[in-house]
DNA sequence: AGAGCATAGTAAACCGATTTAGTAAGAGAT
DNA sequence: ATCTCTTACTAAATCGGTTTACTATGCTCT
């Protein structure tokens, strides 16, 4: 820019005021405006971009907290946050901590320090005294500072069960999720008021829970494996995820079950390759794209208004049941009383 | 950083040598530096990257480019890249393009603003003129900076279609990637050769292509079912991709077909659920989270290397065929003559 | 005593922009 | 002729650090 200005034998603040057709610009005359335009365009001028965030402490840029990179859920989120993000100007750094403790404490100190306006956190749970807005993206926790977005799981626990029970299935197994994976939790609560609500009976022996980092469906096929070895009988499943719903299945027709003739299987996200797995999964379909988004809008607004206004702590977003192949009706009633 | 040097009566810049443990800190006590470090935990100071960024004239920053993030393939390499990236303490922006052309022009520009040291273009053409180091992953144009990482395509076709021919397939259909990927026609090209070496005859009417910007297995149900559709008869399929694959074995399977016992396919890519499709996906794996890393590493060593340095213009990957359900011994042949 | 050198720092320039406060020249009003 | 106002800018401060060049003090050696 100091080339610019000295190429035209003006200051840089006259060429910084038209450049950003900043107020102060209406003092100078358009021919020399027009000038300064062209000059720019023929040396190919573009304005560092550091520069100028360290004068204006704007940044233009926000930090992506997520677990991992390959998972399908987090791909789906980022692609939503990602659409509007780009769209409004503003570019991200994601990081992904691998679930180990110490990179979840420290890259949100570390994306302060790069001078994000903002922070959002995919399925991880974000310490208390951040200096700047932050976005939960299936957060449960109550941080000040922090707003969450989640999934309506009482709904979708409702969905899922009412489905299994039209269908007669009354002797359901279920997988829960990891325990560092923010939904697990609250997503079990609603999976056992529902079955109350439909006079299910959830049983220690048919409970399973998802072991290990990684998102492979080898996760599902093990814990499907070991429910299958428990020696109580069951209908029907309700996994944590489709990844891992995927790999039940897998277990199930090895251990000679069909799939959905003697065993309906429902998963949760419905991920893109659900509709073309064989069966099609029957899913609780989590709009993640949608919630990426949703994520990425509220933290732009929030960085906008004044550093003081109100906030939502919550956004909840409804789930949707998604009837596909892997589910069936009951042939002949197992619950025979 | 002012705040901090006026705490302990000191310069900045005698701050500022004792927190980067420059070479200038040597003249100062060690009792000196035990003070300024203390007082600098007290205060939670951490100093502003960007400040340091610009007058360094080193962002540790690098731009990835990428056609789109749901998808398994572009998610895959930046796992990699992540992975390399973040451990050598460098952060990254994500930018994706959706093929439009006018993107893919743009956004290099941008990131460049941003003061990145270095691209890396995932399955995307860079274009000519670039400032800063850049890696190309699956790119096989010859731009001067960049670095292509290519698979060996070459190998990869003869991997395929050996295991088909060893099969007793001769009859054998192909889908073609979408005209916008980069790796279409050279992969196209190395089947023909591979085909040719192992006598096998590509015919007009047994070959499709992809056609759609997403990355939905609903492509490869398409062409597929106009393969179908075409008369010729065949007994084996050879996808651009995995994900094709899932979609052309439903439209196989629709059509009456059985995979593998009247027709096999082979896929590409090998992406975390081929394992777990019904049946598994015989594929040509692509170590897709290997790519990145090399791409990240060795974009890393051209940044720090000296400007003029020779750099590597091309860095071929091999694959490995990964032989699983969807592929088995042709019963009957039938290529009688 | 004075030269030479190490020690312990500091002042100020600098990175590349933005922004505030101010100035010089000319026009119009009184 | 002088005052005021507008026009068309410019000088310099600023953001938060890093880095170069320099200084003041004390010690050692001859």
């Amino acid at each position: 820019m100091k080339r610019l200005a000295e190429h035209l034998g003006l200051s840089q603040a006259a060429v910084s005021f038209v450049i950003n057709r900043s107020p102060a610009a209406k003092s100078i005359p358009h021919r020399t405006q027009e000038l300064i335009r062209a000059a720019a365009r023929e040396l190919n001028y573009r304005p560092n971009h550091l520069a100028r965030s360290l004068r204006q402490q704007r940044s233009f840029t926000i930090g992506v907290v997520v677990p991992e990179i390959s998972e399908g859920y987090a791909a789906l989120v980022m692609s939503g946050i990602e659409d509007h993000l780009l769209q409004e100007g503003y570019f991200y750094f994601v990081v992904s901590h691998r679930h180990r403790n110490e990179l979840i404490e420290e890259y949100p100190l570390l994306l302060q320090q790069r001078a994000v306006e903002g922070l959002i956190a995919v399925d991880t749970a974000l310490s208390e005294g951040l200096d700047v807005p932050s976005v939960a993206v299936s957060g449960h926790r109550d941080v000040p500072g922090v707003t969450n977005i989640v999934l309506n799981h009482a709904k979708a626990a409702c969905l899922a069960l009412q489905h299994l029970a039209s269908l007669g299935h009354r002797r359901i197994a279920f997988i829960k999720g990891q325990a560092f994976s923010s939904d697990t939790e609250v997503r079990w609560d609603a999976v056992r008021e529902a079955a109350q609500k439909f006079e299910i009976e959830v049983k220690e022996q048919l409970t399973g829970q998802l072991e290990g980092e990684s998102s492979s469906p080898l996760l599902g096929y093990q814990v499907t494996q070991k429910l299958l070895g428990s020696g109580e009988a069951f209908t029907a499943l309700f996994t944590f995820n489709d990844i891992s719903a995927i790999g039940a299945i897998q277990a199930l027709r090895e251990a000679g079950q069909r799939v959905p003739e003697d065993v309906s299987v429902v998963g949760f996200d419905d991920i893109q390759s659900a509709a073309f797995q064989n069966p099609a999964l029957t899913t609780v379909r989590q709009p993640l794209r949608e919630m990426g988004m949703i994520a990425a809008e509220t933290l732009l607004q929030r960085i906008t208004a004044p550093a003081n206004a109100p906030y939502p702590t919550e956004i909840v977003i409804e789930p949707e049941l998604i009837v596909r192949g892997s589910t069936a009706r009951l042939a002949q009633p197992s619950d025979v009383r």
